[in-house]
DNA sequence: TATATATTTATACATGTAGTACAATATGAA
DNA sequence: TTCATATTGTACTACATGTATAAATATATA
């Protein structure tokens, strides 16, 4: 990324911080950081994208001074834990993520959401993994669920303790109280031996090779499941749901979906009437374009 | 609300469940509940006015089917405890109320974010309340934040429960899981005598000092709901019924309530006839009386 | 029934946003 | 200097919220 690119980055990031995602326009991103709206879009394809940067900066920065702290100490130190864990939150409240993620978890973009969810994901089995090493492969099969309970509750204990007390002090605080309970925690699941979520699944919500096959799935899906239900109201609706089910099924499920069924489908589709259907059965076609796109570049 | 009105808040929320919040827009909404936008315009200020409208309307809905699982029954009993929580948690997936939340916390409208963030902490006081049923006062100071990490671990235990699983089933599963959890946190609080926030914090949060407490609301929507009984078979009731709500919704909604208009109400209520509508028009006017003096005291 | 009042519709309009298209211009390395 | 690449400025499309208003329709009342 050239100093440029950088610079635009930083910027919108601290516009970002000071207004909020959605309440940040390209525009004001040119204005502040002196840039045309061409090379703008020369960087960066949406403001989405340009998230997914700051994102990532911010995330990278994060991993660093994390692993910095474990340098030449004990793995095992339940006190290095709660450093990094202050760390991660102070963070979170320097570059306001927290808000942002939560603004752009609403931003009907797919792909951003699907950058964020892993996050999420990789944050708790970086948790996870430090639970391994601090309470040891005896307490295993409790520290998924151990690691998961541990960030809903200390997300809420801060948000709640700030709302009581109205400042961001103290948040070691809180952090002390909150791994306390996770301890306990530990000690009972071990003790009554109860297990909600298996530590083996964290190994299928790590990214793979499938993952954008799964997001085309989800996609689709979801596509496909609005239109059912605008469906509803209309005569010949199940001569349509049919054509929906067909759909769906070629792509998912079928070696080699037959192109020319599809669009056949896809046109019998387009002769329902409505505004609010056409506006629905656009991105189905972009989904079937594309997939057919990818699917001769292989 | 009438029929019309309530057919357009029904349809928007079909909307809002498939589609989100944002990415319905107002058009589509037309479309869909077949109004023109002038009546839009005519029924809510905005896309946020319907939007609360249909949060007033389902918690109103999940808030009597909560109590009605109490009727009857010992309150100190854990299970109804359990179904209550699976009814919130099924309404809330039902209604995409979550996600709609989220999408809501981001829309620029304080005075939507007020109300959801209200909704919240009234969540977490009614939590708080039952666990004072069920674990009694002695166990007092560290109820608020029992529930508080109750909630936060509940919330993260479902959503990564339901991507391990991608089921909805089983929910109650999760949610028994949860619970002893949060017996396990009461009892280890208790014994190792530790605080984060006091419950007492609970009563600053509830009154949003622009608004009057709940306890005010509660009387006076108890007032007027009676005075409207009693003008079921009085000439000229419309217009009575629509001082009465006028005056509950100036009281409550509006920021600064303006005083001259709502005794103009209240006189214009007084020529009613009839010594039981008197004494109920009595007290209306004391509460008003006394909002207004605490009014001037802020 | 006739008339006044309120509601609803249809349409045009103002404003603001994201993103595209493209010719003109600046920059920097061979 | 030349040539490829980066950047700018401007115009354009498309879509969204929300306002304004005259005309049509429905409702209540006398």
């Amino acid at each position: 990324m050239n100093d440029r690119k950088q610079h635009v980055v930083k910027m919108a990031h601290q516009l970002f911080i000071d207004k909020g995602f959605q309440a940040t326009s390209i525009q004001d991103i040119l204005d502040y950081s002196g840039i045309s709206k061409g090379t703008f879009y020369n960087y960066f394809s949406s403001k989405s994208e340009l998230m997914i940067a700051i994102f990532k900066m911010t995330y990278a920065d994060l991993e660093k001074q994390r692993n910095e702290l474990l340098i030449g100490q004990d793995r095992t130190d339940i006190e290095i834990f709660i450093k990094q864990i202050e760390l991660q939150l102070k963070t979170n409240r320097k570059n306001k993520l927290i808000t942002l993620f939560e603004e752009v978890l609403v931003s009907n973009d797919i792909d951003l959401k699907q950058f964020i969810d892993q996050g999420r994901i990789n944050n708790i089995r970086w948790i996870y993994e430090r639970l391994l090493d601090i309470f040891g492969e005896t307490k295993k099969p409790y520290l998924l669920d151990s690691a998961i309970m541990f960030m809903g509750l200390l997300r809420d204990n801060i948000k709640f303790f700030h709302i009581a007390h109205d400042t961001n002090a103290n948040i070691g605080h809180v952090v002390r109280y909150s791994v306390r309970r996770l301890v306990n925690l530990v000690d009972e699941l071990a003790e009554t031996d109860e297990q909600l979520i298996q530590p083996e699944q964290l190994e299928s919500w790590i990214p793979d090779c499938r993952k954008p096959d799964q997001l085309f799935q989800k996609k689709l899906h979801h596509s496909i499941y609005i239109m059912k239900n605008l469906l509803r109201h209309i005569e010949e609706q199940s001569k349509y749901m049919e054509l929906l089910d067909f759909i769906e099924e070629e792509l998912l499920d079928s070696k080699s979906p037959r192109k020319f069924l599809i669009e056949s489908a896809l046109l019998s589709l387009k002769a329902v009437d409505g505004s609010v259907w056409e506006k629905e059965w656009e991105p189905l076609e972009k989904l079937v374009v594309d997939f057919f796109k990818t699917e001769d570049e292989k």
